[in-house]
RNA sequence: GCCGAGGUGGCGGAACAGGCAGACGCGCAGGACUUAAAAUCCUGUAGUAGCAAUACUGUGCGGGUUCGAUCCCCGCCCUCGGCACCA
């Protein structure tokens, strides 16, 4: 029996490949059915790939395989998500100017992930801080603003100190900056933003009918916001007060009203005597961070502004007063309170001695809230009628009195995606010497981002001091025109790349219409979860913004989506700055690629991830030398039905295994194949079935095998093979014999032995006769294939 | 606080759709080979009692439905992920 080189054989394999070109994908090649398989595309750090990388790009080309083998025309591309501050801080670090760092670490990088033995086309790869591609980020921007969808807009923005610029508020997580962990604080500046508030409800609706984790698309929804509700005016004076309520059918309880502390009306009504205190609550307010804001979030504060707006309903004057519980960056930013059936209302009604009253029936008011729905009183036309009529016949109302209307409102906010950083694409805007913005003409990009220039952020744009940028701009527009010196949030770039790879090769075009048409929607991404607020839904924004301009044809970008757990090391994140990074190097050394990424799939469920520990990673390379041992030698058939039934079954097992991307319980299923295989020997045509099981998990081991079986082609180009049902099972079964639920003996049986049979040789077993004796059978059970049942009194 | 996922041997994890809990692997114990070790192979391995057949207990905790529950129902506890004054 030969031993298995693994280091010798993996690099034979990954040599003929890259020769044979075996990966390269003809686009317009549609004699098979079109598979587009796509993972989540690395940023190109520095650092070696660790175990996380190999645990999500591993099984994501285990699945491509599989396609592969099932008859699809798989392309799996890969490229690099290289904008952005690790290479920018690096930068600073080091002198070193980021297109430099990039290029040599998307260079080496792509040598790793060849190591992993991956069909990437790297044919077709993009990088999206080359000039190549941003021209398309600029182009984007630049339909985003022909068609109304990019504004320019001053208001309060999250700003991160650490990082030295603005953030998406789906980049502000739990307070902090979803990059750097520090507290975000609020700042007031001017900034560009994408209407992705104008798809809410296509984003929501589009949801249904994708292949997602429910997970997944609750977060989405749960992002999204929707409420539905109405808009009520309140006069105040000759000026309007505008909210939003949920309730509107509780209007008549609503007994004062409260405005943000930033609302722009505080200053026209508050009265004098209420001036200093109201000034000294918005000081004290702007002083606070999110993080704090929400940490008081049980002692509610406020100030009365001395103003009394009327209640449209009921004309009642209601005080109004300002409050941090109200935010102004949801609905209007000012609320009707309604404090007998609202908990923030009734908490800050209580403190303040505000009146309370009951609307609806169900609860004591004066004890506690009732949120409940229930039936309206003290409420005039509306007395009598359920939560959800109510609500119908108020709204109704205020549409006939001019005093409001039913309104649907979102949780979403556009998107912010200036940032005041150097290493980005930069927006294609330039100003007029009024300081009036234009849209630089498509024939200028790309827009190049400038070199002379000091990468270390000062709290405005490094673009601010380019020279070259500024002689470039009045060049081509005149003299006294300026640049935009901010750039594009990373996550623009990433918003479209699934596209760039069907580009056709061509810097020309944008995408291929054709290709397009053809290859979209992807049919697997895979990537980690904590983009489903972020990446995931700006792709699916900005696909469906582009399908509106015309350039895509399909509805979503991504029909199936997977998330690959994450691999911790002693329970915590691997990050360099723990110090907990584990590489895979040693490992591939030791025992070779096939090895280390069938230890990873074996570790559980892929969409479960783990703690790492390289304990049972012998485990398998003793399979893996088993296997080969087995498949490579001689073997006699010593019970050739046996053999049979055992390949077939196997195969079922792993097609479904694999179906479910539990490539655990495949292994699994391999091994115990392997196992039994010594006791009935295996014929040719067997092994070639069974060395077909498991390419896609082992590609180098499966190929070196496929030809000492004397095959000429790539295991590669063959098929997946099928089962015959009717051999994935056992001629013999053994059946559980239980006497009121409990096991008291077992019976072996031809599979196919008839009811009155298995009860029969059931109850002669000695063990069951002696709970049977003197009892009296009330009730005789058989599941086939299983169970034979007796119910005894 | 709200939403979601989960809790199974010493460890990672299996278990179709209510039907033999613990597949597969690691580790561990014993044995074979070896001067010895490593590697490899064989046997055993949830707990308790027993030489054994077998019996009892056992899938976070407490109840329930059922001939039978890791799986279904009710009430808790814990862990993880997300959101967090959303009107």
């Amino acid at each position: 029996m030969q031993k298995y080189n693994p280091s010798e054989v993996e690099k034979k394999w990954q040599e003929k490949w890259q020769n044979e070109e075996l990966y390269k994908v003809d686009l317009s090649d549609s004699s098979k059915p079109k598979y587009y398989n796509l993972v989540m595309f690395p940023y190109p750090s520095g650092d070696k790939l660790h175990v996380g990388h190999w645990y999500n790009y591993a099984p994501a080309d285990s699945w491509g395989r599989y396609m592969r083998m099932k008859g699809f025309h798989v392309f799996e591309p890969m490229g690099f998500d290289s904008f952005g501050l690790p290479a920018e801080n690096y930068a600073i670090k080091t002198g070193v100017h980021p297109a430099e760092s990039i290029a040599h670490n998307t260079e080496t990088m792509a040598k790793q992930l060849s190591r992993i033995g991956v069909m990437y086309d790297w044919e077709k790869s993009v990088t999206t801080s080359t000039p190549e591609y941003y021209k398309w980020t600029q182009w984007l921007f630049l339909q985003m603003y022909n068609n109304s969808l990019s504004y320019k807009k001053k208001g309060l923005v999250n700003w991160c100190e650490d990082c030295q610029t603005v953030l998406a508020n789906e980049q502000v997580q739990d307070g902090k900056c979803e990059r750097s962990g520090t507290d975000v604080i609020q700042k007031p500046l001017e900034q560009w933003y994408w209407k992705i508030t104008d798809y809410s409800q296509r984003l929501l609706d589009g949801l249904e009918g994708l292949d997602w984790p429910e997970k997944t698309k609750l977060m989405q929804q749960h992002w999204i916001g929707r409420s539905e509700g109405a808009e009520v005016e309140f006069e105040v004076g000759d000026e309007k007060i505008v909210v939003f309520t949920t309730r509107p059918d509780t209007l008549f309880g609503a007994t004062y009203m409260v405005l943000a502390p930033e609302h722009p009306l505080v200053d026209a009504i508050v009265t004098g005597n209420q001036k200093d205190a109201v000034e000294a609550y918005k000081n004290e307010v702007a002083g606070k961070s999110e993080l704090q804001r929400s940490e008081l979030e049980k002692d509610k504060s406020g100030v009365f502004t001395g103003a009394y707006a009327k209640n449209p309903i009921n004309g009642e004057d209601v005080p109004i007063w300002i409050a941090d519980y109200v935010l102004m960056s949801y609905g209007t930013g000012a609320i009707m309170a309604v404090p007998g059936h609202d908990e923030r209302d009734f908490a800050f009604a209580k403190k303040y001695e505000i009146a309370i009253k009951e609307v609806v029936k169900g609860g004591n008011v004066e004890e506690e809230p009732f949120t409940e729905p229930g039936e309206a009183v003290n409420s005039d036309f509306l007395n009598g009628l359920k939560t959800a009529e109510a609500k119908k016949k108020m709204i109704s109302w205020l549409e006939e009195n001019g005093k409001g209307k039913g309104l649907v409102n979102y949780r979403l906010r556009d998107w912010l995606i200036s940032r005041q950083r150097y290493w980005g694409a930069p927006i294609p805007i330039v100003y007029d010497p009024e300081g009036k913005a234009h849209p630089i003409p498509e024939e200028h990009l790309p827009w190049l981002l400038p070199t002379d220039v000091e990468f270390k952020p000062k709290g405005t744009s490094p673009l601010a001091q380019s020279k070259e940028l500024i002689e470039r701009t009045e060049k081509i527009f005149g003299e006294g025109w300026r640049p935009e010196v901010d750039t594009m949030d990373t996550f623009v770039c990433s918003s479209f790349y699934y596209l760039r790879y069907l580009a056709g090769g061509s810097d020309d075009t944008f995408v291929d219409p054709e290709l397009e048409k053809e290859w979209m929607p992807v049919d697997m991404y895979i990537g980690g979860p904590e983009h489903a607020c972020m990446h995931l839904i700006y792709a699916r924004f900005v696909y469906m913004a582009l399908k509106d301009f015309g350039f895509v044809s399909h509805d979503e970008p991504f029909q199936r989506l997977v998330h690959q757990g994450l691999v911790t090391k002693d329970g915590a994140k691997m990050s360099k700055s723990k110090g907990n990074v584990v590489s895979p190097d040693e490992f591939v050394e030791k025992y070779g690629s096939d090895v280390f990424r069938m230890y990873l799939m074996f570790m559980g469920p892929f969409t479960d991830g783990g703690d790492w520990n390289d304990q049972g990673i012998t485990g398998i390379a003793r399979f893996v030398e088993r296997f080969y041992g087995l498949m490579t030698s001689e073997t006699e058939v010593k019970d050739e039905d046996a053999a049979m039934r055992a390949v077939h079954g196997t195969i079922k097992r792993v097609t479904q295994d694999i179906e479910k991307l539990q490539f655990n319980t495949a292994i699994a299923a391999l091994m115990e194949l392997t196992n039994g295989a010594g006791k009935t020997g295996l014929s040719l045509d067997q092994k070639k079935m069974i060395v077909r099981l498991i390419a896609p998990l082992a590609p180098h081991l499966a190929e070196e095998i496929w030809e000492q079986l004397g095959q000429k082609e790539s295991i590669f180009n063959t098929s997946w093979p099928e089962y015959n049902e009717a051999l994935t099972v056992s001629s013999t079964i053994t059946l559980a014999v239980q006497v009121n639920g409990k096991l008291r003996g077992q019976v072996e049986a031809e599979a196919n032995i008839t009811e009155d049979a298995a009860i029969e040789s059931a109850m002669q077993l000695e063990n069951v006769q002696k709970y049977l004796e003197g009892k009296e059978i009330v009730k005789k059970i058989y599941v086939p294939g299983k169970i034979v049942g007796f119910v005894v009194k």
